[in-house]
DNA sequence: TTGTTGATTTCGCAA
DNA sequence: TTGCGAAGTCAACAA
């Protein structure tokens, strides 16, 4: 089998399963690893057969050419459309969590809005505590530099709003990585660890400070 | 199907695809979407067996429920071991390349390291330039803002550094996107668009400077 | 259509 | 083993 796209790969003969699906897309899979295939094709695509021989093109002109050498069961079946997946406890419940529970972070906070609107994409909450300060929360599963990034981007276009300024930063993750919490720090923007399970259980001390 | 780890999901009784492979690793695949499961199960993990029901736990205890109400078919192969899939062209390559074939940038270039690192994480080469000049390269397969950003602030640390300031930047790509050079030029950041066919096929002037 | 962001990401490399 | 960045990332959502 071999893929040409963006990059170019090989993959020697051996027994392995192929998947052809509704939407015309390939996947073939080896008997291990993890759910992503050896090599497969997205949709939209298209499948050629010639004998012995599958090519199959992706819209940008990549393509996927399998050579069949020996077919040891050939089966197919229509699953028909698929009601899809109801997911629970992803980001936006942390969000959800943290704007319910805000006081954990200060007595006397409250939240002017979440998903504050700015030029360059939402703040996931915008607070303001005892003293009135405006507070931009970035809220994210896993803390990383980009997420900081991400706030450093916000908290320079807020501060320059004389309305809102001075705006502080507030980094709150389950878990946050030791070099985004350096970029943090260094950058005057408060790190706060959510323990989502706690959050979800009670109503009130369920973050961890540092 | 249930299933119960970082986050809960629920998906609704249909007619899907199921794998299991020899490392116990179960599939549940739809007639559609991309190569990614509905859901699925990594290794390590272990399949247990009840009537009608598969019960699969992963090695942090997170469980994947199964109800089986129909079976259309079912089968079972050995695939054996897979010599698994070679790939070229990637970053590390480039990287591999720039660093063996540094002398292009300039004459008398030496390399310091690869992977140099940093407290916010590894420049991709560190060098000197003739005159003893620290040059900090950011290696992408596509150069993009963000990768202008990260090479930015590797800089900014860098120059902070009284023993390596002052410090030059390369951003260096097979393509890199009008944005991500008008950004970079605009910091003083060199860019230099890589050739990869032509560093692979030869091993002197294989780049196209601009 | 294009861009941005999250993910049960997975994968690979280096310390 | 752990941690971090890349990925042919994929996928959802907004502009």
């Amino acid at each position: 089998m071999d893929y040409a796209g963006r990059l170019t790969a090989h993959l020697p003969s051996a027994l392995r399963l192929l998947i052809v699906k509704a939407d015309g897309s390939v996947l073939v899979h080896s008997d291990g690893g993890s759910y992503k295939p050896l090599n497969w094709m997205s949709p939209p695509c298209r499948l050629t057969e010639e004998q012995g021989r599958w090519i199959v093109t992706g819209k940008s002109g990549e393509t996927l050419t399998i050579e069949l050498e020996e077919i040891i069961s050939d089966s197919s079946y229509q699953l028909g459309q698929d009601p899809g997946l109801v997911k629970d406890g992803v980001e936006s419940h942390l969000q959800e969590l943290l704007a319910a529970q805000l006081k954990v972070l200060g007595a006397g906070w409250r939240l002017v809005r979440r998903e504050f609107p700015t030029a360059i994409g939402p703040v996931d909450l915008m607070c303001r505590d005892a003293a009135g300060i405006s507070v931009a929360i970035e809220v994210k599963r896993r803390g990383e530099i980009d997420g900081v990034e991400q706030l450093t981007r916000y908290l320079d276009l807020l501060n320059r709003d004389p309305l809102l300024a001075p705006v502080l930063g507030i980094f709150a993750a389950q878990e946050i990585k030791p070099q985004a919490r350096a970029l943090a720090e260094d950058r005057g923007i408060r790190c706060v660890t959510l323990d989502y399970e706690r959050m979800r259980g009670t109503d009130d001390g369920a973050l961890r400070l540092f």
